[in-house]
DNA sequence: TTACGGTTGGCAGCTTGCTGCCAGCCGATG
DNA sequence: CATCGGCTGGCAGCAAGCTGCCAACCGTAA
């Protein structure tokens, strides 16, 4: 292919025709940015992959896997990605939609994924580096504001009743004034503190507010 | 230029004379995603884009322009910046690298340059939706983790001082085990807490440890 | 030398935050 | 019906945070 060409096939099979020579070897570096872990078609080709790659991983590849909370919506794929971070690769959950998915190998091939069903979609692949780039810095730049799987607290415990606490916290109210606001005594509002505190694993409202915002519990 | 051709070009001259139609109107929506604003080699040409765009801007075109601070390192830019904010753009600052200038229209023509110098550097122009539509996404992704120009505060007085105070607040410790840890007394360190407060304009510390966050202050 | 401005540190008084205790209420269960 | 668990709200006691006050110290300038 030459370098200013892109092609465009149309489901996993006619990419593997086409272009599966391009995705051979991963040498330095895998990166993957999508809304969830199905990628494929068949969940069984999820697990091939995984299988390749974690010897890959240990033998000095970066894989750098970028979600959208999607992918934590269900036990089995959650599961999938603490395994594949247990393995050594980076995994790391961004707020944002990212309907298309995104794969770029060692900087020189990457293949863009339509938004479609992961057994009809379209897919388009480049080897240009003018197109790879610029692509790959907007994958840096998201990743860079995504946070990592290991630190992505599931906090079920964002109730509305939370999650009001939480706003009236952020806009710096007394736990009296707030407690009014929200119609309950003093002490039950301090007691809902003193559980998001605990929840948040935060020893003072400094760092609770920190770790909220990083979070990106804040309302 | 067919749909899925990608054609490369070196220079700006080049570039409009074999991709300048394709620019010619922009109806709906301007995405530009940058460093700073030094894009062009010449900056009457950036003046020229800005009186011409916001004529667009007010028959209704969305602008959207994200870059990162170095475009707020100095006057000019920032009073470009503000000037093209205050007529109606959407102007945010995203804290990774923007190495490579990528311009979306109307997600109907993607224009990629290359990180060179800006008289010399090769520019990718493609119309290709299975291109387009996985780069927009990135942008939106991080588009979203980016501070919008109006929200973002200079804070000058972040010396090192205050940054081991963040750092001890984030840490959740007492002010007597931080001011024992600075050298200080304790009447000391809450005074520079106190300073730290008026300058994130907060009235708690959940409420400044949010803000702390947000803008990017915490080691 | 003195005078001045800025910073520090100790102390005191106050407010806000934290949490235990206990009575009361409510819904679910046997 | 009684019992239980969970939640609420009032109260008290304490810790942590906030800030004013004042003396002491330091560096700088006249």
């Amino acid at each position: 292919m030459p370098n200013d060409q892109v092609i465009t096939v149309r489901g996993e099979k006619e990419l593997a025709a086409r272009a599966g020579h391009l995705f051979a070897g991963v040498n330095e570096e895998f990166c993957c940015a999508a809304t969830d872990v199905n990628t494929w078609s068949q969940p069984t080709a999820r697990v091939a992959i995984a299988s390749r790659m974690m010897p890959a991983i240990r033998s000095g590849l970066v894989a750098r896997k970028l979600y959208t909370p999607a992918a934590l919506a269900d036990d089995e794929q959650r599961g999938h990605l603490l395994q594949v971070a247990a393995a050594g690769a980076k995994v790391r959950i961004c707020d944002a939609g990212l309907p298309h998915e995104t794969i770029i190998i060692d900087r020189r091939v990457m293949l863009l994924a339509g938004p479609g069903v992961p057994g009809d979609r379209e897919f388009t692949v480049t080897t240009s580096p003018g197109l790879i780039g610029p692509v790959y810095a907007l994958f840096d730049a998201t990743w860079e504001s995504a946070v990592p799987l290991a630190d992505r607290r599931e906090l079920p415990m964002i109730t509305p009743d939370a999650r009001e606490i939480l706003r009236a916290l952020g806009a710096g109210l007394t736990d009296e004034v707030a407690a009014r606001r929200m119609g309950v005594s003093l002490r039950t509002y301090r007691r809902r503190v003193a559980d998001l505190m605990r929840a948040l694993d935060s020893d003072s409202r400094f760092q609770a507010g920190l770790r909220a915002g990083e979070l990106g519990l804040t309302p």
